[in-house]
DNA sequence: TATCTTAATGACCGACCAGTCATTTATTGG
DNA sequence: CCAATAAATGACTGGTCGGTCATTAAGATA
């Protein structure tokens, strides 16, 4: 009854360096997904291809891997946009344009901004993750916007809106479509087109809801 | 060695009607401290100073005790900005900026905003909590101040920026706001001024960045 | 091919917790 | 004062999951 060719498949391979980024990449997906208490390690290994004791042979914890994925995570996309920031040299409103749009297509429209969600989410049980997530993200997203505003009102195309907030407030219609899609858009029929979304924050940010003597393009 | 006149304290007392209302409130609390996954109905009942099995006179399960919790904090908020809303007489502008200070006393102010976090944390978990907040709360949110820019355009104050989703952008920071006071604000030194945001906020909105040949009010 | 090292396994433990229900006791009404 | 009623209790159950460890077998070495 047996193929007498029969290949002898191992149970297993020993991949002793792959497996501890496997085993975060499974684990980043799955605290997205589901956050991190309701995430099981036995789901995690079981999407790394391994066993949840194979997981315990490279992260000591949890919190272990979970503090892992972080600081994989936040990789340098803000870095390059800071680059970019700072020699860009058309209008300040195409600027912003422009800083939205790539936004969206390295940040928003990638897993990583559900890590975003799940920030927010665990910020009361991991404080001290909190904190560094603030300021090598959070901070900087908003400087980078602030900054943007400043050289409009410093190349007199932008009003002093004041400098307190305005990065923040930039900031909170992208933050909140990068929500949207990794809480309610699963759950509800309701989903954005990032594109027309992106459009309108653009436009009403730059040219505001009051109607205008002489509009503006 | 027992007094004579020793009164003896019942082990607990009736009170049937005010029940409710106290487990919700414990659970309110309990939830935004500790998320909804993690707090325990044993928590709950403790703080609400019943037992358990109490809990679960009034409260078919912890999904109902949730709903009863939003119903409880968000409905009756909402249904009187809506009556505002139908009744204002003033222009556009004063009803954008009085819609966002009753929006900040009577929701963001409150323990009730960080139920914003919590569901936003827990929507993959629970989407059918996620699906009875969108629906009985965000929803009614936007459509809220999209209503009320659509009035604005009506009435030839605003401009017409597109009815998808300016009522969304609207809310946009202000929703920031809520999830900020309780994510990362306690646990990073920097804390909002909620008047001076809205400030912000309006002028934003109303006017947008790009400099006025008529500057308006 | 025989032996050794160690990557990987998976059964197991103990703590935790939503939800149940038999029992207790405050309250009411005759 | 004495049932009768039902509000409240808390021990208990069944299932889950983080973390452990004795065992297994893949791959290296000679």
């Amino acid at each position: 009854m047996s193929s007498p060719a029969k290949i002898i498949e191992p149970r297993w391979e020993r991949r002793k360096d792959a497996r501890p980024g496997e085993l975060a990449a499974a684990a980043l997906e799955l605290f997205i997904e589901r956050g991190f208490a309701a995430t099981r390690l036995d789901d995690v290994a079981k999407r790394a291809g391994v066993s949840k004791g194979t997981l315990y042979l490279y992260f000591d914890s949890k919190e272990d891997l979970f503090k892992a994925v972080i600081r994989e995570g936040y990789v340098a996309p803000l870095a390059e946009a800071e680059q970019f920031l700072a020699t860009f040299e058309g209008s300040s409103s195409d600027l912003i344009r422009e800083i939205f749009r790539r936004w969206w297509v390295q940040v928003g429209a990638t897993d990583q901004a559900g890590m975003t969600k799940l920030i927010i989410a665990e910020a009361g049980n991991f404080p001290e993750l909190a904190r560094f997530y603030h300021d090598e993200v959070i901070q900087r997203s908003h400087a980078l916007l602030d900054h943007a505003i400043k050289r409009g009102i410093a190349r007199g195309e932008f009003r002093d809106v004041g400098h307190e907030y305005s990065g923040r407030i930039s900031c909170a219609p992208m933050v909140m479509m990068m929500l949207w899609k990794h809480s309610f858009a699963p759950c509800v029929d309701h989903q954005i087109d990032p594109e027309k979304y992106i459009a309108t924050i653009t436009d009403m940010l730059l040219n505001g809801l009051t109607v205008r003597e002489s509009p503006r393009k």
